[in-house]
This record gives C-alpha cells, sequence and structure tokens, in this order.
DNA sequence: AGCACGCCGACT
DNA sequence: GTCGGCGTGCTC
C-alpha cells in the first residue's frame, strides 16, 4: 500500500459500474494496482464494462469469485468530491448510484488511449512553382498567424482539395505536425476590461467577488428586472474565479441562449468558452468532458447536464435563469440542477449564484430565511425604464369569432407601425388551432398514444401530439365518423394568430417565432438576431420570446392570454403566469423608448394579474408564500410524486391502491398519501400513468421513508415505477 | 442493461 | 418428443 487511496496488484477494490446494480462489486486490483476513483474496465459476466473505483473491497464474497480489473483507463480519476456528490444525489433523488455514475460519465471514448491527429502550418519554404490554389492555401494559413488546422478545415478555409495542401509539404511551405486529439480550452482573460457597470452593478459585483475570495461555499441570489445587467454582474464573478485560478460553470436553461451568451463571454474574457449541451459534437463532449477533468476548461458554458462534468478545482456555478422549469429533468433521472448546483458547490466549496429577474419561489423563500445572500440590481441598465403594463378587460371588448386581437390591442399596434416601431404579439401555444373539431360527430381528434389533444400544425400540414411528438398528415375525413370537411380547427395558435395579423396589418412584416418553425438552434438564433435588428414590424411568439433575448426595438407586447397559465389547479400556476408575464413584458422598451404592454384578460381581478400590473412582486411573493405555508405545500413543506405505469390500466391501480393501503412507514414520519390518481398526463406512447402524491412537514425524512416504504416492491411484468421528489407540478 | 436459465404451447 | 415464448434472476 502507498497510502490511503493506492491499492497494489491483486487487492481488493469496490468498483461501481454503470450497470444497474444497485452497489460497487468486489474485483481485484490489476497489475501496476490502481487507486482510488481510477476509471477501469472491469468484467461483468460476458461483458466489458466502464467503472469506477469507489474504494476499498469490501471482501464479502468468495475469493473465487474475484475477477480482476481489466484496465486502468487514461482519464483524470474521480475525485472524492465527485463521488460524495453522486452518492448524496442518488440519495436525495432515490436514484440507483450507477444511473448517477452514467450522468457523469457522458464522454465518448472514454477509455480511448490519448490520441493523436495530423495539423497543418505555415512553414518557412517557398514552393517551387506558384498556383492559384497554392497562394490561397497560403494566404490562409497567414490571414490566422501561426495557428494550425486539420487538413480538412484548412482545404475548405483555402478552397482547395487536400492534395493541394499535401503538396505544399515537401516545399517546407507547410509543416505536418502531430498534435493531441483533446486540447485545452483556450485561456480565458479575466482582466479584459468588461463592459463599464453602472453604480448599482458595481456594489453587486464587489459583493460577488468578495464572497468568492472567500473560498468556501455560499450560495447567492441575484436579482434584477431584465436589462438591468444581470449578465454583466455575475461575469465579474466568474473573472474573480479565474483569477484565483479556480474553474466555473454557467449554467443556462436554453440551447437557444448560449449562441448569444457565447459571444458576450468572448467579449468579457477574449475567447470563447467550452460549450456543453445535446448539440455538441461527440469529439467535442469527449475534449470537455477530458479537459474540465484536467482543469485545462477554465468556463464551461451548458446546459443542466453539465452540472456532472468532472471538474478539476469548480470555484463557482452561476444558474442563470434559475426559475426555469426546464432546470427540472422530467424523464430519466429525475432531478433539479437548480438544487443539485446548491448541493455540488456546496460539497466542493464553491460559491453558487442564482441569477432570475423573477426568482423561483424555493429561492425566494431560502432568500427570506437568510439560507442565501441576496444582491438586488433595481434600475435598469441604460435609459430604458420598465414597461407600463394595463390589463384589456375582454369581457368589455366586443371580439368576432375566430379572433383573439382586440379592437383595443389593435389599436396600440397601428401606433407603434405608425411611428415605425416594432410590437410583439404573444401567445403561450404553438400550433395552428389547440383543437380540432369534427363539427358531424363533436369528437376532438386526440393522439393515439396519448391522452392529449393533437395539435394542428398548419406549417406542416400535420397534426402533432405535443406528449409524444408523434405527427399524422392532417386528415381529410374525420377519424371518428368519416365526415369529409368537417373538421374545424378551435382556438387559437401562434400560427394562427399570425394570419390573424396579417389580415389586420397587411402593409407590416411580421414574423413568427415558435422553437418548431426553426430547423435547428442556429437557424433560430439567427432569425431572432434579424428580427431584432429590424427585419419585422410585428413578431408573434411562444415563450420562447420570454427568455433574455433583446429587442431593442420593440415598444409594445401585447398578451393574447394572460389567463392561459391561470387555469388548471397545479399550485405552481399562478407563480409561473407572473414569471412569464413579467418576463414578455420586459422585452418591451429595452431600449430608449419607453415601452409597454397589454394583457387581455377576462379576470382583471385576479390576484396574479393584479401584481403584475402593479408590478408588486415582494407583495406577490409574500401572498403565494402565505397560500403555500398555510397549505404545507413546497418549499414549506415537502412532497414526493410516485409515478407508475404499464401498457395496461389495471395493474398500474392495482400496484398504487396496494402501495397506498401499505403506508406505514410514510405514517411513521408523519406524511400523508394521496391517490393513486391518474398522472397529469394519464397515457403517454401507451404506457398509462398512475400517480401517488406523498407530502411531509419540512424537515421530515422523507427519502429514508420512502425508501422503505417502496423497497418491498416487486415490479412484475411491464409496470414501471419511478420516484420525482420535489415535483415540479402536482395537479 | 444484457444474457442465461427455466418452465409451458405449436411443430417435425 | 423438440423448438422457442419471454418471465425471473444474476453479474464480483
Amino acid at each position: 500500500m502507498r497510502g490511503p487511496e493506492h491499492f497494489d496488484e491483486g487487492d481488493l477494490v469496490a468498483v461501481l459500474t454503470t450497470q444497474p446494480l444497485d452497489r460497487p462489486l468486489d474485483y481485484a486490483a490489476p497489475e501496476g494496482g490502481c487507486w482510488q476513483g481510477a476509471f477501469v474496465e472491469v468484467p461483468l459476466g460476458p461483458r466489458k464494462v466502464l467503472g469506477v473505483v469507489w474504494g476499498p473491497g469490501t471482501g464479502d464474497v468468495d475469493r473465487s469469485r474475484i475477477r480482476p480489473v481489466i484496465r486502468v483507463l487514461d482519464a483524470a480519476p474521480m475525485r472524492a468530491e465527485m463521488q460524495a456528490f453522486l452518492t448524496r444525489a442518488a440519495d436525495y433523488t432515490l436514484t440507483p448510484l450507477a444511473a448517477m455514475l452514467r450522468l457523469a460519465t457522458r464522454a465518448p471514448g472514454l477509455g480511448d488511449p490519448p490520441s493523436m491527429r495530423k495539423v497543418y502550418r505555415l512553414g518557412d519554404g517557398v514552393p517551387d512553382r506558384m498556383t492559384d490554389a497554392r497562394r490561397r492555401v497560403i494566404a490562409a494559413l497567414t490571414d490566422y498567424g501561426g495557428l494550425a488546422f486539420t487538413l480538412k478545415e484548412l482545404a475548405e478555409m483555402a478552397g482547395v482539395t487536400p492534395s493541394v495542401v499535401k503538396g505544399l509539404i515537401p516545399h517546407g511551405a507547410v509543416i505536418e505536425e502531430d498534435t493531441p486529439r483533446d486540447l485545452p480550452l483556450p485561456p480565458l482573460d479575466p482582466d479584459l476590461p468588461g463592459k463599464a457597470l453602472n453604480a448599482d452593478q458595481a456594489v453587486a459585483a464587489e459583493a460577488l467577488r468578495s464572497a468568492l475570495r472567500s473560498g468556501v461555499y455560499g450560495t447567492t441570489l441575484l436579482k434584477g428586472v431584465t436589462g438591468s445587467g444581470k449578465t454583466e454582474v455575475y461575469l465579474e464573478a466568474v473573472a474573480e474565479c479565474l483569477r484565483q485560478g479556480r474553474q466555473a460553470l454557467v449554467l443556462l436553461p436554453e440551447i437557444a441562449l448560449t449562441a448569444e451568451f457565447l459571444t458576450r463571454v468572448e467579449a468579457r474574457f477574449g475567447a470563447r468558452p467550452a460549450e456543453w449541451h445535446s448539440g455538441v459534437t461527440l469529439t467535442e463532449r469527449r475534449r470537455i468532458w477530458k479537459m474540465a477533468g484536467q482543469g485545462q476548461a477554465p468556463l464551461v458554458v451548458g446546459a443542466r447536464s453539465a452540472l456532472f462534468l468532472p471538474f478539476r478545482d469548480l470555484g463557482l456555478i452561476v444558474v442563470d435563469e434559475e426559475h426555469d422549469t426546464s432546470y427540472k429533468q422530467e424523464d430519466g433521472v429525475l432531478y433539479n440542477a437548480r438544487d443539485m448546483a446548491v448541493l455540488r458547490a456546496a460539497i466542493c466549496g464553491a460559491r453558487v449564484i442564482l441569477a432570475s429577474a423573477t426568482p423561483s419561489l424555493e429561492s425566494w423563500a431560502n432568500a427570506e430565511a437568510g439560507k442565501y445572500d441576496r444582491l438586488t440590481l433595481p434600475a435598469r441598465f441604460g435609459a430604458a425604464v420598465l414597461p407600463q403594463m394595463r390589463a384589456i378587460d375582454m369581457r368589455a371588448e366586443t371580439m368576432q369569432a375566430g379572433t383573439w386581437v382586440s379592437p383595443t390591442l389593435k389599436a396600440a399596434v397601428r401606433e407603434r407601425l405608425a411611428r415605425g416601431e416594432q410590437a410583439m404579439l404573444f401567445l403561450n401555444r404553438r400550433g395552428y388551432a389547440p383543437v380540432t373539431l369534427c363539427r358531424a360527430c363533436g369528437q376532438q381528434i386526440g393522439c393515439a398514444q396519448c391522452d392529449a389533444r393533437m395539435v394542428e400544425h398548419r406549417f406542416l400540414k400535420r397534426l402533432m401530439c405535443h406528449q409524444c411528438g408523434e405527427t399524422v398528415p392532417m386528415p381529410e375525413a374525420c377519424p371518428s365518423c368519416g365526415a369529409e370537411g368537417r373538421l374545424a380547427p378551435v382556438g387559437p395558435g401562434v400560427e394562427r394568430l399570425a394570419e390573424e395579423a396579417l389580415a389586420l396589418f397587411p402593409e407590416a412584416r411580421i414574423a413568427t417565432l415558435s422553437s418548431d418553425l426553426f430547423s435547428s438552434a442556429r437557424a433560430l438564433k439567427e432569425g431572432i438576431e434579424a428580427i431584432a435588428s429590424g427585419g419585422a414590424d410585428i413578431i408573434i411568439g411562444t415563450q420562447l420570446v420570454a427568455k433574455g433575448h433583446n429587442f431593442p426595438l420593440l415598444t409594445l407586447v401585447g398578451v393574447i392570454d394572460a389567463d392561459l397559465g391561470l387555469q388548471g389547479s397545479d399550485l405552481r400556476a399562478a407563480e409561473r403566469t407572473f414569471q412569464l408575464m413579467r418576463q414578455v413584458a420586459g422585452r418591451a422598451g429595452r431600449a430608449d423608448k419607453p415601452g409597454m404592454a397589454l394583457l387581455q384578460t377576462y379576470q382583471p381581478e385576479h390576484a396574479v394579474i393584479r401584481a403584475i400590473l402593479a408590478g408588486d412582486e415582494e407583495g406577490f411573493w409574500r401572498a403565494e408564500a402565505a397560500e403555500r405555508q398555510a397549505a404545507g405545500v413546497p418549499p414549506y413543506g415537502r412532497m414526493a410524486g410516485i409515478i407508475l405505469s404499464g401498457p395496461e390500466v389495471a395493474p398500474v391501480f392495482d400496484l398504487g391502491n396496494a402501495l397506498a393501503r401499505n403506508d406505514a412507514p410514510l405514517r411513521a414520519i408523519g406524511a400523508q398519501v394521496y391517490g393513486p390518481a391518474p398522472a397529469p398526463i394519464a397515457r403517454i406512447r401507451g404506457r398509462h400513468r398512475v400517480r401517488l402524491l406523498v407530502k411531509a412537514v419540512k424537515g421530515a425524512p422523507l427519502q429514508e421513508a420512502l425508501a422503505r416504504w417502496l423497497a418491498p416492491v416487486r415490479l412484475k411484468g411491464d409496470l414501471r415505477l419511478s420516484v420525482d421528489i420535489d415535483p415540479q407540478s402536482f395537479l
């Protein structure tokens, strides 16, 4: 033994694999030994699988069954704090540890040896004969200074075939070299001059910097209205983190946001950070994973899964738009990236910044309780002010059937058009119409696989299920009764709203922003930029537009249906509506022109609508908090959802009932079970879903009780059970 | 997750 | 008599 974490050849080691076993298995350390945290390949039955040396072996299995570790992989060993993070996260979410490990090893070719590739750069030599193609190659290399490129890159840049590049090598005009395939990410310079900060921003930035210098865990809720310059402020915290030589992670909710964001980071630090999301190539993922582990990725900007990268020395995690519901993973391993960020930071001694214009009630409550520091950026950056907000009482408007823009809103849009300003019509509904009704038999067209209506997408000429993504061509005849030509669209979607706008304002240039109208995140980003720079007079958008993009020419936002999010008995509906409306309203008047937001509503006296109009955020939070406290629900109580699913309804309900009856472990901690009831989405992809809800008081050992409660469950046939701690919606 | 073992219906 | 269905259980 060479220290507690080293194992000599033949020593017993416990190896956690990514296979769904609920505990590590014992193996014999390989020739040359291995060490705690080492990524290894081990035999499992007839297969070879990836694993991590989790600790010393337990020796509880007969020595004759022990097989040796095949090899230690060439990757930085998993740090003890990462092991602790995965363990705690698994315990918290009641997820098998192996599933947690899978999240942390999502890098292709993890076991590959460090591979080399050939790159080409400019040499001193002069070719015997200079041709046009050769000149272009040399010009391309000269333009980029001493940089080296792969053959394919260089040939494309110069517009020549690879053989032209190769032909220059014997002359020494181009030099061929081997470099490691995975290169460190470019260093970032924290000392470049950032954007000038106003007084409020400077105070907030200094508070964050000094918090970082403390070097201990702590969370700050950075609250600032849209346009207050939150990003500039937290980038100063990133700068401080980089100065300390530690790594920083910025989590963003949407891929679409990163493109714009990366440009801002590049402007601040002089180079692009590592980018981690589902759209990143396999090679790049591998590179970032490895470099994060070697401390050679100073800043990673990514989606929630970036939280599981093997950072060597993570000093700061920023969760931007921390209230965003997409931080909650809703399939597979159910976790909330915002909460896991706080957990990871607490374990590795990092700071957390939760940034939002409209914080989640959880974070607001934590700040109120003093668990989080709070920083507020009051003023908008620059001359712009928050838009004026008014309700349009739809009960007093005369509306034609099949139209959704009220005369009042119409007049307001006209005014902007006349002044050459932009107006936005916001409707949080994709597609043409949410319901397709047969006028002959009265049936609504539903999805064959799910308990959901099919939504017409006229742009695609198809019906689409927003639950499972299934699409079918737009039928001519009713699928129920066969009547032809009697299908009618009911209700508005953005596509239909665009049609109405086109009829109302024929002279205006109208652009629709909906995620399904763009083929890629890049196309979307380009679309948004073209519109922001004046490429449209009227913007029709879904909630996509609410998320952080700047439209400097925009001075009017019309919310078509402000009541949309208020319906339903979802506890968080009010919170979400409040956040969404505030954000949408925040799109208007960002430049030097004051903005206005008009909310079409049938219930202008509703508490949420009133709070939005009054801009009385604290009042809204306090009212919401009081209601939740009285009901004993999050964040003042604890909840867990149990989702059971299977191809047949009856066995799923039977299991649900059996669980509800045998609730002794839950009663032992004073928790109650509700249900079983059909889940919010009762059927997905042909599987019936049933949900139980467990409610406990704050501080109750909920996970332990759930584990004891669910331990005896044996899932027969095709039944599935998943536990959702802190569910986002609990209808 | 795979893959083997194992116990009941339609074939040579 | 056998081939093969996929239900249950194991992998150090």
